[in-house]
DNA sequence: ATTCTGAGCCAC
DNA sequence: AAACGTGGCTCAGAAT
C-alpha cells in the first residue's frame, strides 16, 4: 500500500503517467529519426533567411559527404543548433581548401624572399625601375604602435612580384627585422616612383622603421575616388561597392580576389599566416595594385585636366596629411577636468528637475531615459498637454522653449550632456600612449565633393582617432598650443561666395570684390536700387534687414532650398518668399542663368565640373526621370521605392550648384595646404595644425614676427587664385583653440609685457 | 554579444 | 510632388 502510493506520486498520477509514456515514445522515435527526417523537421521550422541559407549549405555538404555530424552528438537527435555549428566548421574547411588551392596555384612570378642576398638583388633591380608597386603587411592597423612584418614589391619590367617577410613573422625563414633598412634607399629614392593602395598608411608604417616613403606618384585608392567618387555611395541606380583593393580588382580587373577578412577571418594576425599563403596573398596585393594603376591611368588620361590635378595636387597631399596627422594635438587636461565637473554638476541639477516633472507622466516603473526620444516625447506631450509629433530640437522644441520651462531645461540638458559626453569627457581618454599626443585622421578623399573628412578610419575598429572638424566652440579651448608655441588661424574670407563670383561671372559679385565691398550688400543694392550704405552693415557692426535677407537667400541658393524652407528662414509666407526669389533672379540675370545652367548640365551629362575641370561630381540620378505615383497614393507603402527614387533625383539637382561651389573651394584649400606645408618645412617650429574646410590653423613659435604673419597671409591669398578676384584672409592668434586675439592685440600685449618686465 | 540603422546634433 | 549641401559620433532599438 505504502509502496503503491509512493509509485503513484513518482508518476504524478494518471495524467503524468501517460505524458511520461508519450515522452518515452518520442525519445525512442527521436533516436530512430533518420537524418532525412531531421532535415525535413529543421527546414520546416521558422528560420531567418540567413539561417536557411546556412542550413541548406550544410545539408548539401552532408549529402555530398564533405562533412559529418559532431562526434559527441552522434547518439543524440540532430538539431538546428548542431547544423548551425556545423556551418562554421564547413566555412573553416572551405577556407582551408581555398587557401590550399591558392597555394597550389601560386603564379610562378610570385617570389618569396628569405635570404639577404636575394633581398639585395631585388632592391638593386627595383632601383633600376622607373616605377614600382609597394605594399606592407603589418602586425595591426595602429600606425603609432604596430610594425611591418613583410613588404611586397612589384617590378613591372620583370613582371615579378616579391614578398619579403620580416620578423616578427612566425617562421624561421623570415628575415631579421634589422634588414628592413635594406629597403631604405629604394623607398626614399626620388628617381624610383611608387604606386600604392592607400599610401598614407604604408608611409606611416615605414616611418615606424625610420624609412621615408618618397615619390609616391599614384595611389590606386585615391585615384578610384577621382574615377568614381560614388563607388561606396548608396544610390538607387548603382550598386554600392567599396574602395578596398580586392573589391576593386574583382570589379574592374575581373580578377576575383578575396579580402583579408574573407581569406584569414577577422582579427587574424598576418605574422602568423604560413609563408606559402602569405606569398600568394601579399604578392597579389602589389600585382593587383600595379594592374589597377595601369587601368586607372588609361581611364583618367581621357580627362587630362583631372589627370594633371590628381598627379600634381592630390598626390602631394600624402605628405601634407602625413605630417598633419603625425603632428597631433596637446590637450589641456586640467581644463577638461574642471569643465567636465562643472558640466556634470549643471547636468545633475537639470536632470533632477526634469525627472521630477516628467516621471509622473512616464509609463512603467523604470526611470525615464532622457536619451530615448520616444520615451521623452510621450511623457513631455502629457506634461505640456500637447501631442508632439517628434522631438526635433529645431523645428518642434525650440519654438516652445519660452512657453514651457521644462522644454528649455530639456534642450539645455541635451546640449550639456552631448558636449560633456562626446567631447569634454571622452577626448581626454584618447591620448596616444606612444606619442603622448592626440591624433586625428584627415581624409582628402573622405567626401564626394573633395572636401576633407575627419574622424575614425572605418577599417580601424579600435582607434583613438576623432573628428577635428566638428569640435564645438565650447570644447575647443581644451586644445592648446604646445609649450613655447601659438596657434594661428587663417580663414578664407568669404571663400564660397568668391568661388561663385568666379564660376558665375556675376557682375554684381565681381564688382563687389573688385571694390573691396561687401558681397551681400552689393546683391541687395542690385535688387533694391538703394544706395550701398543703406543696405550694408551699419557702422556699429549690426546688420541691416536687407543684408540679413540676402545672406539667407544666398544660403538657400547654395543649398538648393525650396521656397517653403526659404519662407521659414525669412519668416514670411511661401508666396512672399517665392515672389522675392523671382524678383531677385530677374535683377541678377547672370547669376540666375548660371544657377539654372548647373542643373541643366547635370541633367544632360550626369555630372558637374569643379573649378577648371579638375574634378567631377557625378550625379547619375540627375539624368533619370521621375517615377509616376498615382494621385492620392503618394504616402502609400507600395510606392516607397518610387518616393526614394524621386527624392534622389531632387537631391542630385540640388547638388549641382552646391557641389561645384563646395568642391572648387575644397580644391583651393587643398592647394593652399600644400603651399602651407612647404613654407612650414622651411622654418623651425612651424607646422600645419589643422584644417576646417575654409580655414587653416598653423602652429608657430610664440616669438613670431609681423613678417611671419605676412608669410601666412601670402600663403592664404596667393596659393590658389580665382580669375580676377583677390582672395582675403582673417588671421587670429590663439594660445588655446577658439580664444582668438587679433594680431594688433597680440603685439600690443607683447609690447606691454616687455615694458612690465623692464 | 555584435552589427546595423535612424534620429539627433556638432562642424563648415 | 518634395522641399537643406558635405561630413562624423552617440545613443536606442532592432536584427543577427
Amino acid at each position: 500500500m505504502k509502496l503503491e502510493i509512493k509509485l503513484n506520486a513518482q508518476l504524478g498520477g494518471n495524467d503524468s503517467a501517460s505524458k511520461a509514456l508519450a515522452d518515452a515514445a518520442q525519445r525512442k522515435k527521436d533516436a530512430t529519426e533518420t537524418i532525412e527526417d531531421a532535415w525535413e523537421r529543421i527546414l520546416k521550422q521558422k528560420n531567418t533567411d540567413a539561417d536557411l541559407r546556412k542550413l541548406r549549405e550544410v545539408k548539401r555538404a552532408m549529402d555530398a559527404g564533405l562533412i559529418g555530424r559532431e562526434a559527441d552528438k552522434a547518439s543524440k537527435r540532430f538539431s538546428k543548433a548542431e547544423a548551425i555549428r556545423l556551418y562554421s566548421v564547413l566555412a573553416a574547411q572551405q577556407r582551408e581548401g581555398k587557401l590550399a588551392e591558392l597555394v597550389a596555384n601560386t603564379p610562378s612570378n610570385y617570389v618569396l624572399i628569405t635570404d639577404e642576398q636575394s633581398l639585395r638583388q631585388v632592391v638593386a633591380d627595383a632601383l633600376n625601375e622607373p616605377t614600382i608597386a609597394v605594399d606592407t603587411e603589418t602586425t595591426g592597423l595602429d600606425v603609432y604602435v604596430d610594425v611591418i612584418v613583410g613588404v611586397s614589391l612589384t617590378i613591372p619590367s620583370q613582371d615579378k612580384h616579391y614578398y619579403i617577410p620580416f620578423e616578427p613573422t612566425q617562421d624561421e625563414r623570415a628575415l631579421p627585422s634589422g634588414l628592413i633598412s635594406e629597403l631604405k634607399a629604394l623607398m626614399e629614392s626620388q628617381s624610383v616612383a611608387k604606386v600604392l593602395h592607400n599610401a598614407l598608411y604604408d608611409k606611416a608604417m615605414f616611418e615606424r622603421h625610420g624609412i621615408k616613403l618618397n615619390n609616391v606618384v599614384w595611389d590606386t585608392q585615391w585615384a578610384m575616388h577621382m574615377l568614381n567618387e560614388n563607388e561606396n555611395q548608396e544610390l538607387p541606380n548603382r550598386k554600392k561597392g567599396t574602395f578596398r583593393l580586392k573589391d576593386l580588382a574583382t570589379k574592374y580587373l575581373k580578377e576575383p580576389s578575396d579580402t583579408y577578412d574573407e581569406m584569414f577571418g577577422k582579427n587574424a594576425k598576418f605574422a602568423e599566416v604560413p609563408l606559402d599563403v602569405a606569398l600568394v596573398y601579399a604578392a597579389k596585393d602589389t600585382d593587383l595594385t600595379w594592374r589597377l594603376y595601369e587601368f586607372q591611368r588609361l581611364h583618367l588620361s581621357k580627362e587630362p585636366t583631372m589627370l594633371e590635378y590628381f598627379e600634381n595636387i592630390e598626390m602631394q597631399l600624402i605628405d601634407v596629411v602625413y605630417r598633419l596627422e603625425r603632428h597631433g594635438y596637446v590637450l589641456d587636461m586640467d581644463f577638461a577636468k574642471q569643465y567636465g565637473e562643472k558640466l556634470a554638476a549643471e547636468a545633475k541639477v537639470l536632470y533632477d528637475d526634469i525627472i521630477a516633472e516628467l516621471q509622473p507622466h512616464h509609463e512603467g516603473d523604470a526611470i525615464i531615459n532622457l536619451n530615448a526620444p520616444e520615451q521623452k516625447r510621450l511623457a513631455l506631450s502629457k506634461a505640456i498637454g500637447r501631442e508632439l509629433p517628434n522631438m526635433d530640437a529645431k523645428r518642434t522644441l525650440k519654438p516652445l522653449r519660452k512657453e514651457f520651462p521644462i522644454i528649455d531645461k530639456l534642450l539645455e540638458y541635451a546640449r550639456i550632456t552631448k558636449l560633456a559626453g562626446t567631447y569634454i569627457d571622452s577626448l581626454p581618454l584618447k591620448q596616444n600612449p606612444i606619442t603622448k599626443r592626440w591624433h586625428s585622421r584627415f581624409n582628402p578623399m573622405g567626401t564626394v565633393t573633395s572636401r576633407f573628412s575627419s574622424g575614425k578610419d572605418e577599417e580601424k575598429k579600435e582607434s583613438n582617432e576623432f573628428n577635428v572638424q566638428n569640435i564645438p566652440g565650447d570644447a575647443r579651448p581644451m586644445f592648446m598650443a604646445p609649450k613655447g608655441k601659438v596657434l594661428i588661424s587663417a580663414d578664407f574670407k568669404a571663400q564660397e561666395i568668391r568661388g561663385v563670383a568666379h564660376l558665375s561671372r556675376e557682375p554684381a559679385l565681381l564688382e563687389a570684390f573688385r571694390l573691396g565691398r561687401d558681397p551681400y550688400a552689393m546683391l541687395a543694392m542690385q535688387y533694391t536700387g538703394l544706395p550701398y550704405e543703406q543696405v550694408n552693415k551699419k557702422p556699429d557692426g549690426s546688420d541691416t534687414e536687407w543684408r540679413k535677407k540676402m545672406k539667407v537667400v544666398w544660403l538657400a541658393w547654395l543649398y538648393g532650398s525650396s521656397n517653403k524652407t526659404l519662407a521659414e528662414w525669412l519668416g514670411t509666407s511661401e508666396k512672399e518668399a517665392s515672389t522675392f526669389m523671382d524678383e531677385l533672379k530677374s535683377s541678377l540675370p547672370i547669376l540666375s542663368s548660371w544657377l539654372e545652367g548647373n542643373v541643366e548640365f547635370a541633367k544632360k551629362n550626369g555630372f558637374v565640373w569643379m573649378d577648371k575641370q579638375q574634378r567631377k561630381r557625378r550625379l547619375p540620378m540627375a539624368k533619370e526621370s521621375r517615377k509616376k505615383i498615382p494621385w492620392g497614393k503618394y504616402w502609400d507603402e507600395a510606392y516607397k521605392k518610387e518616393r526614394a527614387w524621386n527624392a534622389e533625383i531632387g537631391k542630385a539637382s540640388r547638388s549641382a550648384t552646391n557641389s561645384r561651389v563646395q568642391g572648387s573651394s575644397a580644391i583651393q584649400t587643398k592647394v593652399t595646404m600644400i603651399e602651407a606645408t612647404k613654407e612650414c618645412e622651411k622654418r623651425d617650429g612651424w607646422a600645419l595644425w589643422a584644417t576646417v574646410h575654409d580655414e587653416l590653423i598653423f602652429e608657430l613659435p610664440e616669438d613670431f614676427t609681423q613678417d611671419d604673419l605676412k608669410v601666412i597671409e601670402r600663403i592664404m591669398t596667393q596659393s590658389y587664385k580665382w580669375d580676377g578676384i583677390e582672395n582675403g584672409t582673417d588671421i587670429a592668434i590663439m594660445r588655446k583653440w577658439g580664444e582668438e586675439m587679433t594680431p594688433e592685440e597680440w603685439f600690443k600685449q607683447k609690447e606691454e609685457g616687455t615694458c612690465k618686465t623692464q
